[in-house]
This record gives C-alpha cells, sequence and structure tokens, in this order.
DNA sequence: CGAAAGATTGAGGTGGCTCAAACGGCGTGG
DNA sequence: CCACGCCGTTTGAGCCACCTCAATCTTTCG
C-alpha cells in the first residue's frame, strides 16, 4: 500500500502513475488518481464512504461509452486512458470538443440528459458514479462540490481558448496550439527545449478537434517539419526542438 | 457530473423582469435579478449579508470593464444590459465567446488573471464583488456554490455548441443558430411562429461571435431574406414566420 | 505475410475573405 | 430645418486558404 497521499505533497499535474492490476479495487484511498481526480479534495475517512458508490470499469480503444442525447445517469472520473468528447450533425459533421485523461471527471449535464457523446481513443479505465449517489455525496461534502466548481471552471477556460481557435486562427496556428497542448499537458508549465510528445489520438481525431480535414491536418505537420519546427519519429510521436517558437505561430505572433 | 443538476433544481430561463429606478439599491431581496441571479439561491436573512458585498455599478456602452488578462479582482452579477465576451489575438483578431445579460453572472477565473475581456454593448448594470468577499460568501452558503456550479455547467453547454458550430457549420447555419438562440433567449423553449427578436449587438459583434466577417453576415442575412425565412424591419429587429425552419437551418438539417 | 486502416501527397474546386464602393440612419451644427 | 459627417450596413468583384476527390504510401495487426 502507498503512503497516504494528501493534496499538499502531490504535485498539480496529473501524472502517468498508473498502478496495474487495479481493476478489481474499490479502495480510493489508493487510487491511482487520489492526487487530481474529484476526490482529492477529501480525507481519508471520507473517501470510504465514496467507495461504495465508485463502480470501476474499464472501455476498449474506440468504444462510445456516452452516447449523445442519451439520459445522464452516470458520472465518470477518467482513471486511465484518453477520451475524446465531441458532438455530431445529422449529416455526420463532428466536432471535437476536447480530449480528457486522467484525473479529470465527465458526464456534467445540464438537462437529464448528455449532450455530447464520448469514445474511448486507447484503452480507458474509469470509476462510475450513479447521479443521484453523486448527488448525496456532494451534499454531505461541500468540498467536493468545490472541487467541481474548479474543475468545471477550467473546462470553460479551455473553451473559450478553442473557440477562438475554432474561429480566428489559421490552419498552421490550430496545428500549432494542438501540438503546444499536448506538450503543456505532458510537461506542465516548464517545457524544456528538444521535447518530445506522444500523443494517442489519429489525425482524424486532431481535424475533428480542430474544425479542419484529415488532409489539412497532414499537409500542415508536412509544413512544420519542412520549416524544421517539429519532427516526426512516428505518426504519434513528434519531437519540438523550440517549443517557444511553436508557442509564438499557435499564438498569432509570427508574420 | 454537479450533485443536484438534474431537470428540477435547473435554473429557469431569464426573464425580462426589470424594476425601473433600482439604481442606488443595495437590497438584494428586492433586487431585479432575484429570480435569476446568483442570488436566487439564497434565502432572505442570508441576502442581506450578501447586500454588504455589493457594490452596483452602472456600464456605459463601448466600455470594456474587463481587461484581457488584468488582475481578477471582482466577480459580477449582470442585472441589466448585455455584455459580450471576448478573447483576442496579437495582431487584432476577435472571437467573442459569448453574450451575457441579466441574471448572469461574471468573472470566474481559474489563476489571478482573467481569461477574457468584457465590454457592455448597451446601457449594463452590474453587482460587482470582491473576489475575497466572494470566497467567503460561498464558504457561508454552500447553496451559493452550487448555484455557481450550474451556471458554470450551462455555460460549458453552450460553449460545447458553439465549438460545434465554429468549427463545422456552413456560414448560413452559424447565422441561423445566432437568430434562433435569440429567439430561445428572448421566449423560452416554446418559441410561436411568427416571432419577433430584437437584439443590441451590430453586424460585426455577430461577425466576431461566428467566426465569420460582417459582409458574410450582411449577405447571409440577405440570404436568409431572399428565401423568406427572416425579414428585417430595422437592423437590429427581425422578423422569423418559421422557427421550426430556421432552427432546421441551424442544426444542419436541410439539404 | 497480407488486409485494412491510417497517413501523405497531388490536382482542382469553392465558400468565405479581402478590397472597394455605395447606401442609410442619426446626431450635430450651421 | 437642412446639410454634413460618422458609423454601421449592404452589395459587388476578385482571390485564396482550405476543402474535395483521388491515388499512393505506411503502419498496424491478425
Amino acid at each position: 500500500m502507498p503512503p497516504s497521499l494528501t493534496a499538499e505533497n502531490m504535485p498539480v499535474r496529473p501524472r502517468r502513475l498508473v498502478i496495474a492490476g487495479m481493476e478489481g479495487c474499490t479502495n480510493c484511498s489508493v487510487c491511482e488518481v487520489r492526487a487530481n481526480g474529484i476526490c482529492s479534495a477529501l480525507r481519508d475517512d471520507e473517501l470510504e464512504r465514496l467507495a461504495r458508490a465508485a463502480v470501476r470499469i474499464t472501455v476498449p480503444p474506440g468504444h462510445i461509452f456516452i452516447e449523445e442525447g442519451s439520459r445522464a445517469t452516470d458520472f465518470f472520473n477518467i482513471t486511465g486512458g484518453t477520451v475524446k468528447l465531441f458532438k455530431s450533425l445529422p449529416d455526420g459533421r463532428r466536432q471535437i470538443t476536447g480530449f480528457v485523461s486522467i484525473g479529470h471527471f465527465l458526464g456534467l449535464a445540464v438537462s437529464d440528459r448528455y449532450a455530447f457523446g464520448a469514445e474511448a481513443i486507447d484503452q480507458v479505465k474509469l470509476c462510475r458514479f450513479s447521479r443521484p449517489k453523486l448527488d448525496s455525496l456532494t451534499e454531505e461534502f461541500p468540498r467536493m462540490e468545490r472541487r467541481l466548481l474548479s474543475e468545471a471552471a477550467n473546462e470553460l477556460v479551455a473553451a473559450q481558448d478553442q473557440m477562438l481557435l475554432l474561429g480566428r486562427k489559421t490552419a498552421r496556428e490550430r496545428v500549432s496550439s494542438f501540438l503546444y497542448g499536448q506538450l503543456e499537458n505532458h510537461y506542465g508549465d516548464v517545457i524544456p527545449a528538444d521535447a518530445r510528445i506522444s500523443f494517442p489520438m489519429t489525425r482524424a481525431d486532431i481535424a475533428d478537434f480542430l474544425g479542419l480535414t484529415v488532409e489539412t491536418v497532414s499537409r500542415t505537420l508536412s509544413g512544420l517539419r519542412r520549416d524544421g519546427l517539429v519532427t516526426m519519429n512516428a505518426g504519434h510521436t513528434i519531437s519540438v526542438p523550440s517549443p517557444a517558437r511553436l508557442r509564438a505561430i499557435a499564438q498569432g505572433e509570427e508574420g
């Protein structure tokens, strides 16, 4: 059993700390996302009550575990893997509104139905809470509600950034923004020169996230490579010699 | 996700319930947004404490009262008028992330700085709370925190809709979505045939909201008029004979 | 090793942008 | 009361960034 992890002695950024063989575990005090999940706001004794409300499940790649417009019966906390959230139009056009991974919650709904769909990109592990259970839990633990509010505020800021991207940025700026965002996810606020990213999403996912086509994403990446801004080891692993230059492009600071 | 974010306790649509001559009033129990503002979650005795923390101010049209990136010292509740929220790029490109009016809050920030700017479109009235004051208030009134969470959840849903619009909709669909949204704001869920909207924002505002240019917005409106979908009385007042058809276009259901 | 999915590249088309001009309402001042 | 100027809106003409369609190449995985 790992030492007790409190909010104070843990870093803020998500870690790739994934403990194998936890599938059947319902003891939240040793949960791998204790440090970042919604549970991070709780004390050990409170966690025990939480554990009874949570069910840990595993979702295979490509599986849609939240259907757009279906009844919002559950609430999820991601404990491993990466999920894409999306909205679609009747003719199949799709917009990915965000990628969420370890430590983040999922299932905030205004009405009794989900306004978005959720699909596992790779093998995804998550904690499921039934909505009524969660309601009574937040009732009991105000600190958890505060945690949810701060998480929602974060999502809102990210959503506003994405609106600026989708409404006003060029393809080159969008792709650079995406790559830089991946760098931030991985390294936090201090990104070293010659950084490397590895991400699970396909070009099609990236295109649907950036409001572009696969071809444009591919061409734009090739362009960045030609300009020495990135080097591509494999399709899903990219090196960035100068993150600062990439950031400048992402923010529209280049000629 | 949110605790009680069930249909029953969700905020209803904003009402045009505006009581004149309240400018100097600091008694929240008779406040015109009592029904929809963040205060709506509070009892009368709690409101009295709230009143001491609030300052009512008036902002003239065109005035930017939140500067992008400035210190997030205050939190606002809009009691009259319409505000545009925006983000900009260094070269002046601008994206309006939302229009907020009576009853909505403003100023939720993740860091110690605002990630967006806010500008009054018409004459705007608002309640200002200092951040520390608000913090102690939410500490004291958990119900208020819950209210903020539900409001944030609503904003998040709207933001996701807007991302779909910006990333995947045509100009015609975007303009139709905007107009239909205005109808919803005004009428709520039940929109009568032959509905009329009147909005304060200029074509430039609409363009920056929809990720288009002024010219495209204008041309698209002309197109909708040519097709009998809208009739324009004055530039800022538009009639919609068949809201259902407009909605169909907005959602990409037309050929 | 082979099939299928994903990624890249090319050629050509187009929706929305840019540049430009004209129009209209409204407040101001003569 | 009208002339003027300002600002927002509309309309036109031409262009370009990104999309569409299509072929080829690469990676993945049974």
